[in-house]
DNA sequence: ATCTCATATGATAATAATTATCATATGGAA
DNA sequence: TTCCATATGATAATTATTATCATATGAGAT
């Protein structure tokens, strides 16, 4: 079990939402605290289906504008994945991801030195870097063993 | 226009799919030469199109298919990206990508120091970690002389 | 070179993921 | 409060991907 990822105060949500033209509803709040509240990087579908208990009548096409939402609000990010549905990320500080390639699962993980990590100073073309985004791309702890048992590694994912 | 990116031999492109098991068929082999000869990350659909006027017999599902092939053999990689259609790399030496996070344009890019960053000494819980995966985030040159001439960013992608 | 059979392809259907449409409801400025 | 631009809920449509199955073919054995 891990602890749940920094995210952002009541308040301090509704302001950035606000300030990027987007309105305050309740929807939109609970959306946002499914997401603070699951740090595997859920799918939409997974947030949709966390918020049935207390939001039965909100359907996932809702889901999706919400979540595009408070992401052009800056409130949450869509984490770079190999294909398969978005997932999502309400993990506001600066962070890396452990992801298996056996099984895509997905973790945050912090490291001082390449939270620290600048850019390169000179890029091609005119492109203005603004972040790094930082994968660190192996085998989980489960698939790792598999592997080793077997001498094969696992097939892909199917969630 | 930027060079064709480094692909394999016809012989050892060949020779790791029956090594991987995978039999050599005239379609797999043009599937991976368009890719090889595509250095913009193109979707599965865009892989498709440029077959047709040399295999206008070849379905779409079988392009699929072939992709997860090459992939399981080692010759392409699928690039992680933000959500949308999965997008796929030929490009066999280690390199990062530059993404434009306005219009989603990913290209190439090699950078000596990161290509050669080793990884963190200690992960947690048992995680192996194999290798990096290095995005550098910003704008391209086009969004970015749009995203200062008018002070707003544009917005998302549409392929 | 031919035979044989496991596997690939082509055609098609089905499912999953995402976006669009539109009538009604509601946040928040006046 | 009143009003209106925008959000929601319901639903349909589109896009992306996987499954099924009959036929064709690569490549090891004869």
């Amino acid at each position: 079990m891990e602890g749940s990822p920094p995210l952002l105060s009541p308040a301090e949500a509704d302001r950035r939402l606000r300030a990027a033209g987007v309105r305050v509803t309740a929807q939109r709040r609970a959306v946002y605290e499914a997401l603070a509240a699951d740090p595997l990087h859920p799918t939409v579908e997974a947030v949709h289906s966390r918020l049935k208990k207390n939001w039965p009548s909100l359907p996932l096409p809702t889901v999706y504008r919400i979540v595009e939402d408070l992401a052009v609000a800056g409130l949450i990010r869509r984490v770079a994945s190999d294909g398969g549905p978005q997932r999502l990320d309400a993990n506001a500080e600066r962070h890396q991801h452990l992801v298996c390639r056996a099984c895509g699962r997905m973790e945050d993980w912090t490291s001082a030195g390449l939270s620290g990590l600048s850019l390169p100073r000179s890029l091609p073309d005119g492109f203005s870097g603004e972040t790094y985004d930082i994968r660190i791309v192996g085998l989980c702890r489960t698939c790792s063993a598999k592997a080793e048992a077997r001498g094969i590694i696992p097939k892909r994912r199917k969630s």
